[in-house]
DNA sequence: CTAAAACCTGACATCCATGTGAGAGGCAAG
DNA sequence: CTTGCCTCTCACATGGATGTCAGGTTTTAG
């Protein structure tokens, strides 16, 4: 019951695919050596993709950012494409960890952030002392970290 | 009127300023190297710390895990030290760079951690349908990168 | 005094995503 | 056919924080 859709799916090589995605074509064949990401080949051996792929080297490289492994994306990739008994146990299990993981980076992050505003808004409040000529000079304001 | 608090500040040595912050001896002398931690030295050559350095290490660790490079936090720091008009100016403005960057980034993680949220919500569906005898089995569930 | 433990410098090793270059083949347009 | 551009594979380079090893001195504990 495979019915093509119109026909002829537009083919994506590789050059089209890094320019729609932003991502360098090497990236691209890199993802594949890795195994996240897989192409059908021309006679002649040229990667063709379909459109569907934008869309996942789009998150592939959302996962990456996130700070996840090549290692960790393929354990995960496969249960995002089609659930299944096989590879979803250990796959739900390690999405679990990472999120966790995002979970506390995310906290970690909002702290650091915190910390720098605390020391910009000490060399502020310092320069304005300074503007209208204040003694006390040097007050060290680390941030003590949380 | 340089008065003496006591007499002698109990001098850390890198061993023991490792295991108090976590960081190991190799990177403390390598934040020394990028001039990120300043060290006495005994007559003997080796490093001597002060208490007060063990939050300075724990402030430059919280900077890396932000992605802050060695540069930029050299950059930084003598800011968050002493503020003064010398090295607040670009100071400042490289924090709130950072700073931009760093919530640019958390919104990233948290689109990223909901786009897994999704994919394990319908990892779980699928399995759902399994237990209770459904067909329409394979359904891919890309998240929509947003 | 002696042995163990901690420290010093210097240098090379590692991980990992990506850059880069070489040499060769594929394919469309003039 | 030729020119130009895209693609292929293979392989070495890079950067940044950290690990690790070697060979030597200092400090501490018994």
């Amino acid at each position: 019951m495979a019915h093509a859709t119109g026909g002829a799916e537009a083919v994506v090589r590789i050059g089209e695919l890094a320019s729609r995605t932003g991502v360098s074509v090497r990236s691209l064949r890199y993802y594949e050596e890795q195994d996240l990401l897989h192409s059908a080949r021309s006679p002649s051996g040229q990667r063709h993709y379909e459109e569907t792929h934008i869309e996942r080297v789009l998150f592939i490289q959302q996962l990456y950012a996130a700070g996840l492994s090549s290692r960790v994306i393929a354990e995960l990739l496969p249960c995002a494409d089609a659930p299944s008994t096989e590879n979803s146990d250990s796959a739900l299990v390690r999405m679990a960890q990472e999120r966790d993981r995002l979970t506390a980076h995310i906290a970690d992050l909002i702290r650091t952030r915190d910390a720098l505003d605390t020391v910009m808004a000490k060399a502020r409040t310092y320069r304005e002392q300074l503007r209208t000529g204040q003694g006390d000079a040097t007050a060290a304001c680390r941030p003590s970290v949380q």
